[in-house]
DNA sequence: CGAAAGTGTTGGAACGTTCCAACAAATCGT
DNA sequence: ACGATTTGTTGGAACGTTCCAACACTTTCG
């Protein structure tokens, strides 16, 4: 390890310039001549010299970076999510600090004081856990967009997510269409998105009329939460030949209750779920499910907080996105 | 957005006190009387005041930040291990920058070029694809870990990871006690640590005097290698009775070409997968695994690299973890 | 041919912290 | 009662960059 990183100023003395002009070099300037130019690079290379961001950060008073504060990196929808982000703010030459709250409100507050320490220039909260208030707090100190959830109506703050309610509408239409009636649903627990696909069921479930049939049991949006919901349903003696469940990883979960009952998926239960991750495609789970367009969130998210760093009085914007229904094994016609 | 972000000179103007003694304060040194403190706090209250990280990581030239590169935040092992890095970071104070390499050797590269210009004080390299004369450059400029890889004999770079060979040996050792002889190896690809795992394969079987029946399928450590790794062992004809496959996500791709062949899994054929992912263990998979302590392989990458910036000469030090067993219903007695 | 307009280059002042030597005031020991 | 210590406090010099006004030299052109 060298005893001193080289500066900007230790360049410029073995290339016999001044700094400034090594600066204006580094950043590839045009008005720097090409033999001051070949003598700097030369120099750089052979002293190993790299620039220290803290003090350009300082100097220029731009961070070039972007908070990237994630509910919770384990589930696996976050990291596709994630990708799309980091595709387009590299294409924007900007760089992410990507922290995790680890589900936990205090946990995130804390990390996203320590972003605005570093001085980013914007934060995208995916999927986060916070107060209305300090979310409130956060877009007046900062440009923010939150991701899959949609927030409206606070100053300096976009959001973009999927319609939630529309997507349960569809998940249902489907099953109904395969001529299933008694189609029960999975919940994803308390919290806002979970609500919202509730709703969704309801609401299509009475466009059929079939109210009467409706049917919640509680779930969370974990295997154990699928599980347990869908293990409810089936011993409810309701006789359900469908089962909408709150989210994909719940639907693994739905899978084991039906086979641990000696049922068979799709001939003897129809199961939904909903998100498209990756991971329900794969072949021995196969689950049909309400997709939502992970990437294209996550870019068209970054997209829109670089808008608003452009501008930041634009009036707060939502983004909805269109989910949509991929039909795999898990889902087939009612049986008569 | 306030005009200009408050500078701990306002805050020393507000509290008429000078700006060295709001630097003490907010420290939280014992050398500021009660008084001032107060006042200091109350005035930095009232402001919104926020130190810059850029310009005290100038000041003390140190940023408190470790830079953390994972090869690919799809693998939800990684998730598993970040997650145990971040805990053991945020204990020591530290914050985390957390970059993906997108399994892509450029792009990691100007990566870690990034986190270096950030003056990052230490690098988490969570399954790297780098040249090993870029790792030996790394490690001189800045210390590191390596996660997942053992590397040995580089100065500057500890590392962490499982020993592959050991536990490819046990997975076979427990088809074997199950009765198993025909057992086939579906590989993870062209790399070190697939590499590994078949050299334990093949140590094992002849350890059993089964060399005869070892046979090797080309696969990968993606859902698409393993079914079609696991396609050619069964359509082979060789008879064989168990697939030891070379990670968990292979694996289900494995449950899925057992099961389009209309065979059970484990009646007709036992599977085994590698790694300890949490979705192996999802109740509809269930897949016997040789798990590693990802979360302790984090924590304690981690604090390897701690040790070392402590003191960054010592020797470079490699810690293997134990892969253990985890029996699943996945793996069952050969039938006679 | 002399003023105007480029072309390269420069030193010094920011940026917001921390560190250090210096100091004033209060307390101490003898 | 007086130097020695302790307790708070201070201004100024770093830290490594970018920006700006100013420069010395061409070149252009009316």
């Amino acid at each position: 390890m060298a005893p001193n990183r080289p500066t900007i100023k230790d360049v410029a003395a073995l290339a016999g310039v001044s700094k400034s002009l090594v600066s204006l070099a580094m950043r590839g300037s045009d008005r720097v001549s090409a033999e001051s130019r070949a003598a700097i690079i030369e120099a750089a290379t052979q002293l190993g010299y790299r620039p220290n961001a803290a003090a350009r950060s300082l100097a220029d008073r731009r961070s070039h970076t972007l908070g990237v504060v994630v509910l919770d990196l384990l589930n696996p929808i976050y990291a596709e999510i994630i990708d799309g982000v980091q595709g387009e703010v590299r294409q924007h030459g900007y760089h992410t600090m990507l922290v995790t709250g680890n589900d936990n409100p205090v946990i995130e507050q804390g990390e996203v004081e320590k972003l605005l320490e570093f001085q980013v220039e914007g934060l995208v909260l995916i999927g986060h856990r916070m107060p209305a208030g300090s979310l409130d707090a956060i877009a007046g100190d900062c440009p923010a967009v939150v991701i899959s959830r949609a927030e409206r109506g606070i100053a300096g703050l976009d959001s973009i997510s999927n319609d939630d309610v529309f997507g349960a509408r569809i998940a249902v239409d489907h099953l109904v269409s395969l001529g299933h009636q008694s189609i029960a649903h999975v919940t994803g627990g308390i919290n806002e998105v979970a609500m919202l696909r509730t709703l969704g069921y309801e609401q299509s479930m009475a466009n059929h009329r079939l109210a009467d049939q409706t049917a919640c049991y509680d779930g969370a949006f974990t295997d154990e939460g699928g599980y347990r919901g869908a293990a409810a349903a089936l011993d409810s003696g309701r006789g359900h030949t469908a089962l909408f469940v709150a989210n994909d990883i719940a639907a693994v979960g739905a899978l084991a209750a039906v086979a641990d009952r000696g049922l068979d998926v799709p001939a003897d239960i129809s199961i939904v779920g909903y998100d498209g991750m990756a991971l329900a495609g794969l072949r021995s789970l196969s689950i049909t499910t309400i997709a939502q367009p992970l990437a294209r969130i996550g870019t068209e998210g970054a997209s829109l907080l670089f808008l608003r760093i452009g501008d930041p009085t634009r009036p707060p914007a939502h983004i909805g996105v269109e989910p949509r229904l991929i039909i795999r094994n898990s889902s087939g016609p009612c049986r008569p």
